[in-house]
DNA sequence: GTAACGCTGTTACTGTTTTCACAACACTCA
DNA sequence: TGAGTGTTGTGAAAACAGTAACAGCGTTAC
């Protein structure tokens, strides 16, 4: 994976969109650099920066164009079309995460979950239909879906990965917490709660249990 | 916030030590850098730079002592006592985080949630003690709480996060897809979900609804 | 005994990400 | 008109993260 855009690019632009739809509501026509990177908490150099990446060009005088740069933006990122996802694990997690995006952000689709659980297969959960896992090969290609969320225990996400890989996956959201071995043309994230929350306890500073 | 050993390694060392477990279980007495390394999914020399990095040193012909090594990154993570953490927004997604800490992660506690609808206040969720927002001054400072956990909507993050620091918070993951302002001396993990999955969908490649 | 091997610890390097700094330009206001 | 202000776009520099390379040294083989 050698993208052409950097990753950390590509979340702040998703933010940036966000907060421009906030905006446009509010009927603001125009914004500079600052203003965005103030609210980004950024700075100005870097919302320009990335803005330069999509090539989108603002004016001197006027800032950026509020409705112009979020269809911008929301073109790069193919925001313009619903994207389909697939879930792996409808355990608190799963359902919490599909719960999430279904009320809260249309553009993405819980359009398939999965679970090894027979208790939970075969019927609508958090309004998201949840399959077999040996239903991936099927749903996976029928329905075109090519990103999928891991939400499941450690000791079955690499199988499942492996699955979906197979099934024709070509990015994973990992939550179980272990590293998965992919071929390198999937995209991989690790959103590894325990090691996200280990940093933010050790970068805290000394806490104690007792006294 | 100027840390001395980088945030990805703190990141990476709560894996290996995680790994480690697994083999201590095993009754493996040593690992050589390549090993870990493979678990891990990164180079021999990282994982070399990363224990460096907290001044362990192996032997070139044993290679690194599991059980001595294990307990080194504990201590220096500060993992040989338990952190009690707090939790804003007993949702959908505060209800996995506490469950999953509670169950598979001793070493963190959840010692107090924090939310502000009042049918979920006064009753303990998931085995952790819900109170309502206006407790946070008092709790946290009486349980010596330095970290919190942000899983709640947009609209209150923000006040929530300055009500926590207020109260001694001194690290926060938020899960709230918003950004936050805060102090210098706050570390601030942010774990936007959203902003992750745009990231993969995006470099899935070109995905689509229709079709 | 000693040569060869393989691993660690560390330094030098490479590549990427972020920040800085400034030329170029539009607009304002006298 | 023309100086002054404030912004963008971008080259250059800095900071950072990760990789490669290698000296040093037990261990093993013979």
């Amino acid at each position: 994976m050698k993208p052409a855009i950097p990753a950390n690019t590509v979340e702040r632009l998703s933010l940036y969109r966000r907060l421009l739809e906030a905006w446009l509501e509010k009927g603001t026509t125009s914004l500079y650099s600052h203003q965005i990177a103030s609210m980004a908490c950024v700075t100005p150099a870097q919302v320009r920066r990335d803005l330069m990446a999509i090539g989108y060009t603002g004016s001197p005088s006027k800032g950026y164009s509020v409705d112009a740069l979020e269809e911008s933006i929301g073109l790069f990122l193919g925001s313009d079309r619903v994207r389909k996802i697939a879930l792996v694990g409808m355990g608190n997690l799963g359902r919490a995460l599909t719960t999430y995006f279904t009320s809260r952000v249309p553009r993405f689709r819980m359009a398939a979950a999965f679970d090894t659980d027979p208790r939970k297969t075969g019927r609508v959960i958090a309004g998201c239909m949840v399959y077999g896992i040996e239903e991936i090969p099927r749903i996976i290609p029928a329905e075109g879906i090519r990103t999928a969320v891991l939400a499941l225990p450690a000791d079955s996400a690499q199988e499942m990965a492996d699955r979906l890989v197979n099934a024709g996956i070509k990015g994973i959201l990992n939550y179980a917490p272990v590293p998965l071995r992919l071929p390198a043309d999937v995209f991989l994230e690790n959103r590894d709660v325990t090691a996200s929350l280990e940093k933010v306890a050790f970068f805290s500073g000394q806490p104690r249990e007792g006294s």
